[in-house]
Order: C-alpha cells, then sequence, then structure tokens
DNA sequence: TTTT
DNA sequence: TTTT
C-alpha cells in the first residue's frame, strides 16, 4: 500500500510530452509544499516531483500552470537511471493517480479516470521517460546538472 | 492505523463550544465533499461531519467559516449516545488532527499541533459533547438550527 | 478529494450479496480499527462499515473473512434512506477502492482495479443495496435494531 | 498539506543514531513497498527511506527488524546536502510520523506521539544528521554496510 | 544497496 | 439539515 496526499503549488508551468514507442502522454512537475512546522533558518517547503501518465498527464498539461495551487493524490516511486558515464541516479518521485484543483474558481472535481498506459519500459539514457533532446533534463530546475 | 484527507466546503460556520468538565474547545462543522465521478440523479457530494479538539477547535472556530474551502486530516471516529426515549444512536464522524486552507490567500500551513486535550468521557445525554441546552442536538439531529 | 486509509480486523466475514437490477455484486464487512491512543474505560476501537463494488466485492466477499487484519482504501460516502415507518435515516461508510491483505502469509498486493460498476439508484426500502430478507438487515451487529 | 502512507517490510534492519548536538534519537530504514499493478520484467517494489526521530526512532530502532511488515505514515521530505566534493545531492524521504505493526502477534497500536525533537539544523558534511564516521553515509550512499 |  |  503506497498512498500519498499532497497540497501545493506549481514551481513552473507542467512539462508535456509524449513516449516515443506508443505515444503516451507523460506529464511532470514540481510541487512545492509548505511545511506545517516550518522552522526558521531552514527550508519552508518540500519540492517534490511528480509524474503524470495517459489521460492524467494530458489534463495536468492543459490546465497545471506556474503557481496554481492543487492536490495531487497518488503513489511514491523509485527508479534508477544511468546517465552517459555509466553512472546510476537514484530517483523518487510521486505517480499522480488524481489531481484536483485546491484554489478557488478551479474547484470542480477532475474526471481523470486511473489510467492504465505507463509504459513497461523507462527509456533509459537520461533519466526521463519520452523523447526529448539533450538540454532537457527532468526535473533540474534551472540549474545545470552533470 | 486511521487516516482520512478530506477536502470540501463548509456547509456552515463552525459550531464552538467548550466541555462543562475541563471547559475545553470543541468545534464542529459538515464538509460538502464533492465527489469525483458524481452520477446525475445522484448526490453530487458527500457531507461528513468533523469535530475537532482543544487548539485545533479554536483555530477553526475562528476562521472556518460557510463555503470556505479546507483541507482536514483526521481519523475516522464512531460512537453511540443514548437520546431521552433510552434509544441508541450510532455516529459515525471526522476527528480532525491537521486543517489547512485550500483556498487561495488563504494557503500558509497553519500551526495547530495535534491536541491530547480530548475528554475521557463522552459527556452522554444528549450525544454530543461540550455543555449544552436541552435542544441542542449533535449536528442538529433533526431540529431546526438557528 | 475523500481519502480513507485504514487498517484494522473484520468483526466478521464479509457479507456478499449481487443487486437486483445489473447484478453486480456488493460486499460489506465492519472494520475495527484500533485507536493509537485508546484511553481506559472509553472504546479501544473503531468500528467503521466498509462497502465495496464489482470486482472488488467479488474479492473481499471471497478472501476477507472475520479476525483477518486488512488495510483499505477508500472515500468516505453518506447517504440517506428510509424505513418502513418513512423515517430518514443517516448512514457514513467507507467505499473500498483499493483492498490489502495486512497479516504475514496474505500480504501480496490485490489486483482489484477500481471498479466503476456501482449502481445508480440505491435502492431503498431497508437502507441496504442489493436484494435481501427482511432480517437481513446491514451492519446491525447482531443487535435488534428498530 | 504533505500525507504519505505506505506499507512495506524493512529491507534491513533500522539504523539507529543520535545527533552530536542534543543527542536526539535518528532511525533510518527503507521499506519495499510493493507495487499493486507490477508489470513482469520491471521492479515489483519502491524502495523508499524512511527517516524518525527522536521517541519514534527510538521505538522503530527497538522493534523494526529486517523482514517485518509495517505501516508508516509520514510526510515527504526533500532536502539537498553537499559531499566531499561539493557536489551537491538531493534526497527525497518519508519522515515517519506514525508507525504501526501490519503483521500478525505485532499490530496494537504502537503510541508514538508525534515527536517535535527534529533538530534545527541539519548537521551537514555528509548527507546525514547524527554523528557518524566519515564512511557512513546516508542510506548507505554506494558504501557496504555490514 | 534492497523485503516476503 | 447541506457547500461552490
Amino acid at each position: 500500500m503506497n498512498k500519498s496526499i499532497l497540497m501545493g503549488r506549481l514551481t513552473k508551468d507542467t512539462d508535456l510530452r509524449y513516449t516515443s514507442g506508443n505515444n503516451t502522454a507523460v506529464a511532470s512537475f514540481t510541487l512545492a509544499v509548505n511545511r506545517r512546522f516550518a522552522k526558521e533558518g531552514q527550508p519552508q517547503a518540500d519540492f517534490i516531483n511528480v509524474v503524470a501518465w495517459g489521460k492524467t498527464a494530458e489534463f495536468v498539461g492543459k490546465y497545471f500552470t506556474k503557481g496554481l495551487q492543487v492536490v495531487v493524490v497518488g503513489r511514491i516511486q523509485t527508479r534508477t537511471w544511468d546517465d552517459n558515464e555509466g553512472k546510476k541516479h537514484y530517483v523518487t518521485e510521486v505517480v499522480a493517480e488524481e489531481t484536483y484543483f485546491a484554489d478557488s474558481k478551479r474547484t470542480a472535481p477532475i474526471a481523470n479516470k486511473p489510467d492504465s498506459s505507463e509504459p513497461t519500459v523507462s527509456e533509459s539514457g537520461d533519466g526521463f521517460y519520452p523523447p526529448m533532446e539533450d538540454d532537457d533534463l527532468p526535473f533540474n530546475g534551472g540549474l545545470d546538472f552533470p
């Protein structure tokens, strides 16, 4: 059993792509989740990477934009990928199963049924799933990652 | 293990009272939680009763008003009470452990520490905890509420 | 958003029935969920009614037996039904979306996909869904209920 | 709002340490959480790192052993730490707020109150909190553990 | 680096 | 007895 529920704001617009194989939609975004008991001099939020697939991906790719306050119900996933130098990278992220608007005006429940379109292989090479350019790394939040 | 997470709107202002014994704050409200896959001709929401104690009660008693969209993390509680005729009533409600604003402008995490001030005896007689008038039934059990 | 996660033991074997309309499987059972901070002289557990539909119902109807420790992920549902005297009854229960074995030996994740076979009308008359005998009331735990 | 509920097995015994500053207990372990819809040729589980503080840490340090099936309620935390070469590492883990035994015989709710003893500074240098040797990396970051 |  |  693996269930996570998060409410937070998008740090930037959702990144929507499509797998090369079966052309499945894959969306990714980062949620800034404010800490309940934040201490001064410490980070005020956790920055949690979220991935969505299929219909859910298309939905969030369309409506989940920078700064929007949303709720995500999903599961924690861990995976590894190997970079060009053959070094193994460990990734922990949340796979969205249900998504909701939290902000006013945008509160109707979103009818995105659980989607079973997750591809079977995590196409490796750069640690992310869909086809992409070299300079297009996942969740590197503006920083240059090796 | 007993954990519930709800996002919904208050159907009316929070009802805040104090126990007669130790004068602990007790707040109650009902959350209208819209259904994800509502069917036409069917109810569009579930109406879930929520109780809060101590600091949490004082907080929601102050800020949780009718129509506000909030998030509640808590546990499901079942209990019984006997009415004047000696008839047993079964109650299922959520005891709030953490509360959050979901609507914009009101989104900062709310620092209400888990409160251990729950009284040890559920003062019986009318099925509710705090001191109250005879015509003052929990969640307004069928009576007219002002 | 409406998510509940419970771990507890079945108070009796699951009750499995079928709707008269479309012959959908409906299972119901009660979970005794031990309280984390139980106080002496107070109830040690909450008794939470759970309903499951379709494939999930058939699964739990087969494997969820009295005393078994299980985990249920679902949503809180409220509904009303009218008894013979035309009196309205309020029901709060958990609709199971995912189920798991918690006890050893029975721990493999259970592949019961979310089921959309919930009937559109709650066939009333006795407060429960499927066809049933008169003496066959839901969740009355052995007591005679008026 | 940031809530995660996991049921899984310990991949090894809990690692219990104490911070140098205030001598707070810190426990860490990894949970193998089996996937609900595992695909063949794909990983069957997610391996999720969990950290606990104070009383909770002492509890799990004592009772959470390799192979035990447990439930953890907590929050997802992200943080960074710099290694000896000044390289930044990103960590995502679950901070345990409540813990339970899932396996039979070990099912009583565990009374470990939420603990507020989390230190204010994450003593850096090697990405982990408690006092430790140089070769003592968080979650055994690539080194051989006994 | 992974559990049953 | 229900919210937007």
